[in-house]
DNA sequence: TCAAAAGTGTTAGTGTTACACCCATGA
DNA sequence: TCATGGGTGTAACACTAACACTTTTGA
């Protein structure tokens, strides 16, 4: 039985934005618009959701189709539906996704035609993208402080030094070294390995790993991550 | 210049949670559906997306067609995209609203059909709603204790054991009169006023403003309202 | 041997929590 | 006069922030 039949339709889109680390700088991931209206400027990465699709599931196809990503971690963002906000009337559901950049190591100039941007130099987007970049970055500080998404961003493996790099990156700002291991280490939350990275000293720093296992532990006993 | 026609189009709805405080406990409203599907069920209060209708402004009329309320707080949460939430394929984008519930004293059993619900005594709701319920909760908590929305849920003029009874009601625990009137009023945002509420005690309590612009000269420091 | 990054403890200060009594008033 | 809720300060404790030197090793 079809109920709903005299309301009216509407084209809905989901757009990505796309966060990286460098070692030592977060990036924004951009392509050149393949399509009109707008084809060649600087854009996220979107497309429009299909007929018989999940919104998520939209989310993960158009990351995958545009950028060959998979497996990533993708949270819901923000839906934006002003009349105006692209030539025809479209609501866009944004996403952000963090993504693991060594695993994509050789990516840029290749097939999907994609750049990192350092954050504090984007390009001027199409479209209210760039307000939505904004929106990502505010929620990716609010959330890293409060869940462990930051291992998001880096290898499976990674050095102290290293995670409080991407925490720097993240806020933008600078911490004490004693104080940021104190704390990150008393959480419990990370597994010291017998490993050392020795690509960014002679000593060599040891490689740590997240455990979600006690992470979840954790959160079952109403504790879990706080940065 | 057309260039979307391809893509297919989908119904959007909008859902409103609405909560009020009634001196003891958190309230949500809800009323029975009016229409097919799912008729005489409880539910949020929801309609559909119009043609040229910004996504903010369908909420607003639809919170005011089917309550009366105008000119309350209103902000978007989440959208629901699963194809098979709704008997059709229906997006839903979610919006909460928090009301003072002094400015809408004689509104149950009126015109509206509307019914305060206690957040531990809420019915079985339609499709997803009890998910949006919650998230819509999980929300109030985040930012209630980051930015000054309490007030929202109150009458201009408060007490300080009212506004200490709505954080209570919020959080679902009970705060240490002493250490809440020195941190909320360490702040600097209330203006005292010469005016007693003698509704709950003989003696009375002295009435309370939130100083907006006191707030806004913060927010311009980098600081703000923490609980 | 030296440059460059890794690793390590302590202290002062700040904020948080816990706690008990007097006050004002209307019934 | 007494029952009810309003209003007030202090001390222990926990957490945060500031700070400097030693270690390792490849070049």
């Amino acid at each position: 039985m079809i109920y709903y039949s005299s309301y009216c339709k509407h084209l809905v889109a989901v757009d990505c934005i796309i966060f990286g680390f460098d070692q030592e700088k977060i990036n924004i991931l951009l392509h050149k618009r393949k399509f009109e209206p707008y084809k060649g400027n600087w854009s996220l990465f979107g497309g429009f959701l299909n007929e018989k699709e999940n919104l998520d599931a939209a989310a993960v196809r158009i990351l995958n189709s545009l950028t060959g990503f998979t497996n990533i971690y993708l949270e819901q963002l923000f839906t934006y539906g002003n009349v105006d906000r692209d030539s025809e009337r479209v609501i866009s559901v944004a996403y952000y996704a963090l993504i693991k950049t060594d695993q994509y190591s050789s990516f840029e100039g290749g097939e999907y035609d994609a750049v990192w941007f350092p954050l504090e130099e984007l390009p001027e987007l199409i479209l209210d993208h760039n307000i939505m970049v904004n929106k990502a970055l505010r929620r990716l500080r609010r959330k890293a402080s409060s869940e462990p998404i930051g291992f998001e961003l880096l290898p499976d493996k990674f050095s102290l030094p290293r995670l409080q790099r991407l925490y720097e990156a993240i806020y933008g700002e600078d911490f004490d070294k004693r104080n940021f291991r104190k704390k990150i280490l008393s959480m419990g939350l990370l597994e010291k390995l017998n490993e050392k990275d020795k690509t960014e000293s002679k000593k060599g720093a040891f490689l740590f790993r997240f455990d979600k296992d006690k992470y979840d532990e954790l959160i079952g006993k109403g504790e879990g991550f706080e940065l």
